[in-house]
DNA sequence: CTAAAACCTGACGTTGACGTCAGAGGCAAG
DNA sequence: CTTGCCTCTGACGTCAACGTCAGGTTTTAG
C-alpha cells in the first residue's frame, strides 16, 4: 500500500513540538515536505523520528546550520573528512558539556546536603 | 593587612570573561562593588572565584535572576522551604540535562564508528 | 451548507548573556 | 604634559529557536 502522508498537526503532536517549529526546521532545510494540490505539507511518519531527532541534537547545542551539514551523514551513512572532523568537534564539545554540568550538578548537590543538615 | 582590591580589568581576565561581562554581573545583582573616589569599581580577590562560580551555573542554564535567589544559600548556608524546592528543581533540571546530553553524545559516538568503518 | 478547526504565508516580537560603539573621564610612565 | 591604556555610563546590536499576530484559504464535522 502507499504510504500513508500526515499533516503537519499530526505530526507536531506526534513529535511534541509546534506547528510553527515544523515550519521553521523546513525553513532551515531539515525536513522537506511534500505538498497537497492545495499547498498544505505533507510528511511521512518517519518525519516524527526526524524530529525528535533535531530535538536531541538542539538540546546537545548543535544549531540546525550544523545539523543540516551532518544530515547526509545519517542519511548515507557516508562522509568527507569535513564532516568526521566536524563530527568529532561536535562529540568533544558535547562531551565537555557533560563534564560541566556535571560538576555543576555535584555543587547543586553539595549545597543541597549542607543545607539538608540544618532541618 | 588590609585586603588588596582590584580592578575589573584585572577582574575580568582572572575569571576569563570579559570587561562588559563583569559589569553586567553587578547589573543583575549577581556582583556588588566597591567605588573609588572617581568611581571606579573595586573588587575584593574572591570576585573572580564568584565569577568562576556563575560561569558553572550558567552552564548549567541557571539564569541570573535564579542564582540571585540562590546566591543566599552559598553566602549564608542556610535556606528556607521555597529555596530548598528551587535547589531541588534546579538540580533535577540539571539531572535531566545530563542524561538528555549524554544520550546525543551516544549517537554522535555511534555515527563516528559506524562512518569510521568505512575508512 | 455552515461553522469550527487546521492550514497557509509573511513578518515582527521574545529571551539571556553578553558584544560593540560613542563620548567622556581617570591614571601611571616617560 | 602628553601619550596611551583603563574605566565609566548609556544604549543599541546579536544570535537561535521559535512565539505570536494578521489576514486569508482549506479541510472536516455535523
Amino acid at each position: 500500500m502507499a504510504e500513508r502522508l500526515i499533516r503537519i498537526g499530526e505530526v507536531a503532536r506526534g513529535a511534541g513540538v509546534s506547528v510553527r517549529a515544523v515550519r521553521y526546521y523546513e525553513q532551515q532545510g531539515l525536513l522537506i515536505a511534500e505538498r497537497s494540490p492545495s499547498g498544505q505539507r505533507l510528511y511521512r511518519q518517519d518525519a516524527v523520528d526526524r524530529i525528535r531527532f533535531f530535538q536531541q541534537m538542539f538540546a546537545a547545542g548543535l544549531t540546525s546550520r550544523r545539523i543540516t551539514e551532518l544530515l547526509p551523514c545519517w542519511d548515507s551513512g557516508h562522509t568527507d573528512a569535513n564532516q568526521r572532523a566536524m563530527l568529532r568537534a561536535e562529540r568533544d564539545r558535547v562531551q565537555a558539556k557533560v563534564n560541566d554540568l556535571q560538576a555543576a550538578l555535584d555543587r547543586l548537590d553539595e549545597v543541597i546536603a549542607i543545607t539538608d543538615t540544618h532541618l
